[in-house]
DNA sequence: AATGAATGAGACTTCATTCAT
DNA sequence: TATGAATGAAGTCTCATTCAT
């Protein structure tokens, strides 16, 4: 199996995928799918190996257990929402604009993105997970959204209410709208996802 | 089961299999408790059995397996949070009186009983779980909000949004928050608790 | 396998081996032969579970872990040599009666019980064992032998010499007979078992 | 091999093949002091590479595998016991002072090396060792003292006991001593050293 | 009906060894 | 010659489930 074929021709192939073929890489790529598909404990290292096209023992090289792998995917995936999330933001924007371009770019990456997003609400839930990667990790992400919500308010352009029912108003609805896309309650489109961020700012504005 | 139908009229016929009803309760208590603080992965039938206090092959006389211990639980949480939102709400209420009941109602609930949540927002994201439990349970609560919605579109009080999004954007926040509080990161008060959910009424209102 | 045939016939077989098949015995007695044979890393749980005609799992209700298994097994096997070592002896015999008893009784149990003896004698130098099972379980025969040096140096009847130096010279000789018989090396009878510690004891004697 | 013989005359090859000689004596040093230490079992060969600075690869080149480390190590250390009980003895002594010196010397060697001596014994008990790299290397050992005891037997003044009880005897104190000490359960100097062999030598003397 | 001893499939992980560089 | 990434067999242990009492 997996490249164990001694009279092995296809060098080319292999050269292809040498470079970005950065094993550790490759175990994540799987992981993420196997774990927003079958969860956590519904995924084997046996699975992951298999689907990685790597030995077991090559998981266990690039990563001490199970849990760090799940625990170093979160925080790529999670870095790699925050980013989204700040595309095509600037400080120049009008308030009002930068609120909707930020919770639209975050409810598009997560409905581009279903596996990514599965997979980090399960981790978000799951009581088998060390917290302080949890904490860790979101900081960046809420830290970045207070600060701008606390100049909204400032401003008094956002209303003048405790900054995590703000953050819990607009970010629940967009972590519930893609729950419910992905499950197939709702099928979003951009109209109606930007039609959704402005009830949203409709609540928050003042 | 037990708190289905407030209207139980078969009360006389519960007594006579009292001591079953009991164990079967004993089972789910404890079985919230182990879910809720270690997760369904976390808690071994053995141990379920011990914070019970019966035997293990106890537990299998009352349920088919672990899954059905969990979505037994589950549906039985889920009538209840049902019964907790209906509290107080009449249809010669105004709408907004109304919206502003439920999900008050259903974020108290939350927060008082924050093992229940858990353990739902658990089942809710676990890959583990048939998902035909999850729909047929569900329906029941969106169903009635549903309704709700639309009439209050129809009345022109509430904005003509697609009910999903409507749904997602009351609900949505109200998980979120109790997840913050839950998780200490917010210390919600009925105060704040009233300006949150008037909050989301500002973004559905018309 | 092992009983697994549901139409198994031989009752009667099973109720002979019934009251001392006690599963705990069954398992040190397997764990006895296999880890004097193959040494504690040559035995693989699953061939202990084996041997013992019991499940894997089995194991594990009465041993923690193959260490437990491990030391369970010395501390039992230590407290049965000394009870032997201490047969037929008594504080009126001659101190020079007492000393070859001991240790004729000593080099017998062992010569009797070549598994018992080359597991202790594997467990007491194998850097993989926890040492406070050592310290505990050796006590008891240093220290009643410890005393009876004493007694001996005391009545003059024995070198006045430390009495570490004592018991490794009279222990050593036994135990260095002990593993030349088992290797074949030497074919102790009777008569040179007896020659052996008299030796031994014009080494100590006054 | 390399402590074999104090008179290797080969010197100038050996130089050549510096670095090789090198790498395997690294390897082995590193081997001793993991081996006494952790055990066989409990020294990987990654952890061994890594000790010996140099990598996984290269100890396979010195040693077919880690069986083979194993047992090159004890032949060097047996060679090199042998060689320091030998010292300070010829045949123009005293038989009992032959006896007392070549003890001595090899209680004063395993006390000062007490890795080597450690390693010794538990290979000595390990049942997964080769049991042929055993015998071939302690004839060495054996052979020497065997016609020393039976110089003695012939010339009257050792008593007329077997072979293998009188080394026995004396080897079996030597060892429960070492051990002994090197446990910190006595602490041996000089003259206790000089009396335990004494002893010894009153078990044996006719 | 209630129990819990017994089971073994299957999970996670280690580590001796290989082989391409 | 030297290296160390890669491998996967094999080990330890857990735990859902069964079944005789």
């Amino acid at each position: 199996m997996r490249f164990t074929d001694k009279n092995d021709l296809i060098g080319v192939f292999r050269i292809m995928t040498n470079s970005d073929c950065d094993k550790r890489t490759v175990i994540l790529d799987a992981a993420l799918q196997l774990f927003s598909e079958n969860g956590f404990h519904g995924t084997p290292m046996t699975l992951l190996a298999e689907k990685a096209n790597v030995g077991i023992g090559t998981i266990y090289r690039y990563f001490k257990n199970k849990e760090e792998v799940i625990s170093n995917l979160y925080k790529e995936l999670k870095s790699e929402s925050v980013a989204a999330m700040r595309e095509n933001i600037s400080r120049d924007m009008p308030i009002r604009e930068q609120f909707i371009n930020i919770f639209e770019n975050m409810l598009k990456y997560y409905i581009a993105n279903p596996q990514k997003f599965l997979f980090m609400e399960q981790y978000s839930y799951s009581p088998f997970i060390n917290s302080s990667t949890k904490q860790e990790v979101c900081s960046a992400y809420a830290e970045s959204l207070v600060s701008f919500f606390e100049y909204g308010k400032k401003h008094q352009v956002i209303k003048d209410l405790s900054t995590q029912i703000i953050f819990a108003t607009a970010n629940g609805q967009v972590v519930s709208l893609a729950k419910m896309h992905i499950a197939g309650e709702i099928n979003l489109n951009d109209d109606m996802i930007r039609k959704a961020i402005e009830t949203s700012w409709d609540a928050l504005k003042r």
